[in-house]
DNA sequence: TGCATACATAAGCATTCGCTTATATAATGA
DNA sequence: TCATTATATAAGCGAATGCTTATGTATGCA
């Protein structure tokens, strides 16, 4: 891996709310409606935080019906060193079963 | 580690010029002057990106006379993934063998 | 004591970043 | 077909970044 991509990767990475949104997606797919609730963020915020971490190959999207689920690429050459930092960090005090209990959880699948 | 420190030494990381400074560091301890050199850089461009790996913790520096010798700091929470990461860059065109073929060694030591 | 050396800090500037609001696109369903 | 839903994109703005030049500080040596 060159310097500048590797820069590119890591850019990408180093944001508190990409790496929340990393955390989310090292344990399901998810889709941006989800991660409105969660970050409580707009839509066009976390739409956007998810171009840069697409760009930077870090992340799959599917496009389902009318919506995008997006998934950690385990092909990327820092997949590895990405899921160790990951594992350092601790859990966030949303989750998507908490999204369910307040009947919050959108029904993307 | 939390979110805003691992955000803190990933930004600090993820600049292609202090990429470049870790990998030199990973191999030996070396002075700022020599970076210049290395680099091809000013002294302040080189001494704030010192500061910012600093700052991070991922450096450490020791005061020897008027010089100051930098190490990376091997007592980081993030020095095994760092150590992965460099390992997968190439080695850097100019090294310290090729400035003392040069007659541009500084004598820091 | 005075000057050179090694480095740090400050100020200024262009660029990038992350958010916002507003709008566009694309798929579903009545 | 038309409204709704899920998402993307664009424009604008304040803050942060990385460089530059200029200057400050501290050490060593003649």
């Amino acid at each position: 891996m060159d310097y500048k991509q590797m820069e590119q990767s890591l850019k990408a990475v180093s944001d508190e709310t990409r790496m929340l949104i990393l955390k989310y997606l090292s344990k399901e797919a998810l889709c941006i409606c989800e991660f409105t609730e969660l970050l409580d963020m707009t839509q066009p915020a976390i739409s956007q935080h998810m171009r840069k971490l697409k760009q930077a190959g870090l992340i799959c999207e599917e496009k389902r019906g009318r919506w995008t689920i997006w998934s950690l690429n385990d092909q990327h050459g820092l997949f590895g060193v990405l899921s160790s930092l990951l594992a350092m960090l601790p859990e966030p005090e949303r989750t998507v079963e908490s999204l369910i209990a307040e009947g919050k959880k959108v029904n993307c699948n």
